[in-house]
Order: C-alpha cells, then structure tokens, then sequence
DNA sequence: TCAGTCCGAACGAACGTTCGATCGGCACAG
DNA sequence: CTGTGCCGATCGAACGTTCGTTCGGACTGA
C-alpha cells in the first residue's frame, strides 16, 4: 500500500506502521537480507528457519520467497555480497600502493574494519563455507579463492623484501593470517572491545614481526623436548 | 551388561560377523561416539541425523538410544571427551617445565599432535561450539575456559620473560593463537600435507616472533597516518 | 483491468524420539 | 543337567513436530 519510496524522510523511524513498509525493490530485499544475516548469524544456517527470518523481517514466510527462491539462495547472496565486498574493498584500498608491508596493513585493516560494520554478515561468511551446494558453493568458493590469491601475493612479497631467507612457508603463514582474522568473530566484540583499528594494528604487527623477525633467536629452538623435564620434580 | 570382554579373541577381525559385536559396553558405545563423530564432522551438527550415524555405526537408530539419551548428549560427549582429552595431555606436557618458551612450544605441539590423530574430533570441538544448550553447554564451556586459562597463562609468562615492554595485549595475542589453531581443520591435511610436527613448529615460531621481535622493527609502523588513533580506544 | 506485492493455509518430507517385541545369555530352582 | 524366568541389547515401525516450499487469492496503485 501506498508506494512511496522516500516520503517517510531519510529519517530511520519509518520501521513498520502496521504492517506497510513499501519501498524500493531493492530495499526490500536487502530489508529481508538483513534480518536473514542477523537469524544466521544467531543461530547458524541450518538452525535458521524461514519463519523466523519472516518473523526478523516483518513480512510472511511467503513473502520471503517474492524475493528469494529458496533458503541457500539467501545464504549465497548474504556471501556474495560480502565476498564481493571484501575484494572491492581490497582490490582498492592497495591499488597504487607500492609497499608489500604498506598493503598488509591495508588489507589487515580493510578486514578488520569491514567486520565491524558487517559483523554478523563476516561471521556468516567465517562459519557456513560448507553450508552451499552446487554451483552456488562453487561460485563462493572462487571469490574466497580470489581473496586468498591477493592476501597470498601480498604474503609472498612481504615475504621476498623482508624475510627471503625464511624457512616459513608463505601457504602456513597465509593460513595462520586467516585464522587470525576469521576467528574474531568468536572473541571480538566492536561495540565493547578496544577499537578495531587497534585490533587490526596489533595483529598486523603480530603476523609482520612472526614472519620477518625469524632466525634471529636461538631461543625458539625449543625442539629438545625431554631434556627440560630434568628441573622438573617440585610442581606438585 | 554381558560382562565377557575378550572372549571372541585378542585380533581385531571381530567387526559384525552378521550383525552381532557383542563386546563390552563401553567398546560399543565408543564405537557409535566415533561413527557420531565422522559423521558431524563432515555434515555439521545440525545436518547430520541419527539415521547417518546409525548408518555409519551399522546398528539400528534405537540402538544408538541405548546408549546415548539424545542427538545433544553425543554432541556433548563427543566434546567432553576431546577437551578433558586436550587438557590432560597439556597438563602432563608441561608439568615441570620452567621456561615459557618451551611450554608454549608443548602446547602447540600438543595441540596439533592431538588434531593430527583426532582430526574429526577436534573440527567438531573447533566448529559446533554453540550448538549444545543449557547445563551441557555451560559444562563444556567451563572447560574451554580452562584451557584458554592454561595457555593464557604461558602466554603471559612468555610476554613477561621476552616480551615485557610490548604493546601487544596478551589477550588479543592468545584469541590469535587459538585462530591459527582452530583454523586448521579448514586447511591442514595431516594425510597429504606437511608433517604436524613442521606445523607447529612453523605455528609456534610465528607466534613466538609475532610478540617477542615486536618494537625492534620500524620498517613495520608503515602506515603512520591513522593508526595512532588506534591507542586512544579502550585498551585496559 | 492488470501487474506487482503480499499473505494465510496448507503440503509432503524429514527429523528426533518412542514403543512394543524379539533374541539370546545367565542365574538359579528342581 | 535341564528347564524357566529375567534382563540387557537390539530392532522395525511408527509418532508427533517442524521444516522448506507452494498455491490460490486478496489487496493496491496505475
């Protein structure tokens, strides 16, 4: 009733009168998009279920499927988006930029800041990339593919300017970054922690220093495992 | 109970004769935990069913509910077991030990000694923590905490010995330890890929350079412009 | 009227769980 | 030793619920 994309204002109180929220196509789309992140994101992907999506979204079940065909059609466009965001995002903030340690704290940051905004939609991304099937899974898998070649890169000349002669392997290195990184959903929490760009310093500096700063210590080598048990005896 | 343990023979050749395996009570229903186990473990809690566990654990979907009360109660095993498991490895690994580089390069090892052996286990324990409920996800909980306690403890000994005048919080430094660990499910194959021995060792000395070398680089403060702004937020 | 939106009600499938029955040792009375 | 009653182990078949999805129609602005 009543289309009338923008004459509420730009003002964000025009949730739901009764039962009347026409905009835009494409706004409600993303409306339902939304609600159906933030229900996957609660409660995983399986767990969510398409009422309480409707129920999130204040609309019908069936009206859900005006706009999406099918449940793993919300997850793989929940995904696209995010992924497709993620490499824009990356794809412009090192273009240009000539320093491979320059582009890792630029990629580092882009990750980190973009979880902050998006957090429920990156904890999506992190924990449900089992949950597609098909050809949808597989055109996810490319994007993350794609996201892994431009972090790699990144890592493999860091790693020839600064660390040639390390005995890391960039795959492990990349990995670990990743851990790092997709694991904040589980500890990080934007609105309560330290800021993120804080965060994002300081695992930059973190992974940076544990790959170039090998070979240096003697210490680390702790590869002797029994012989310490020696001074052992008084814990008890 | 049919208290006979031994009696069809010491060789391992007993498997189902017909449909009979009538070993102790216990063997049957580790024997159901470890088909309950492969099966979450490639389908997710959520998706996998009791008819693929029975499936896989080749007896009827009742016989798994005599000797598990529900789907949940699996979960809950499956996960008690692995993390009492991890934790009394780590405890018995480092009893004694005095350096903290040698603890945290036990528990590393330990912890992808244990995943190389336990690999289904450990993605079920890295992957499903929030799909249990009530007391039992609180139990499970307790003994993550404990095991973030020990390995948040070593890691503030290195940060002590090593690493005192870093900036890098050790909180922010164990959650990033965990994500490399907890990653690895998503991309180590200890099968086809490098020994877990090499990973750890790689995993460790990351990290262990990651916190200790920091503060000696300058080439790493690349990106001087907005990351100062970054120490301004709520660092304890 | 027509096309675009949206909904209530329902459908069939799949799920976790339960139930009653059966099978086969074992203890024990005779 | 034998017969009998019991009990743990196991099963096939179902139960009730919940899920994703569909369908026919109602409402609205043009």
């Amino acid at each position: 009733m009543t289309e009338q994309p923008f004459e509420n204002g730009s003002t964000a109180s025009h949730m739901k009168p009764t039962h009347v929220a026409r905009d835009t196509y494409d706004e409600r789309q993303t409306h339902i998009l939304e609600a159906a992140t933030l229900v996957m994101a609660r409660d995983g992907y399986q767990r969510a279920t398409m009422r309480s999506v409707a129920r999130e979204a204040d609309v019908s079940i069936a009206g859900i499927y005006h706009y999406f065909d099918s449940k793993e059609k919300l997850l793989f466009v929940i995904q696209f988006r995010a992924f497709t965001s993620l490499l824009a995002n990356l794809r412009e903030r090192i273009h240009g930029i000539a320093d491979p340690v320059e582009q890792l704290h630029l990629m580092v940051r882009s990750h980190v800041g973009y979880f902050a905004t998006k957090i429920h939609a990156l904890k999506v991304c992190s924990h449900e990339l089992d949950s597609l099937t098909g050809a949808e899974f597989e055109e996810i898998r490319e994007l993350r593919l794609e996201y892994y070649r431009m972090v790699r890169a990144i890592v493999d000349r860091v790693f020839g300017t600064y660390a040639s002669g390390s005995r890391i392997d960039p795959h492990v290195a990349t990995m670990s970054l990743f851990g790092m990184l997709n694991w904040l959903y589980r500890w990080y929490d934007p609105s309560n922690d330290r800021s993120h760009s804080n965060v994002a310093h300081q695992i930059t500096t973190q992974f940076l220093e544990g790959i170039t700063g090998e070979g240096n210590g003697d210490r680390i080598n702790g590869s002797s495992p029994t012989e310490t048990t020696a001074r052992a005896g008084s814990q008890r």
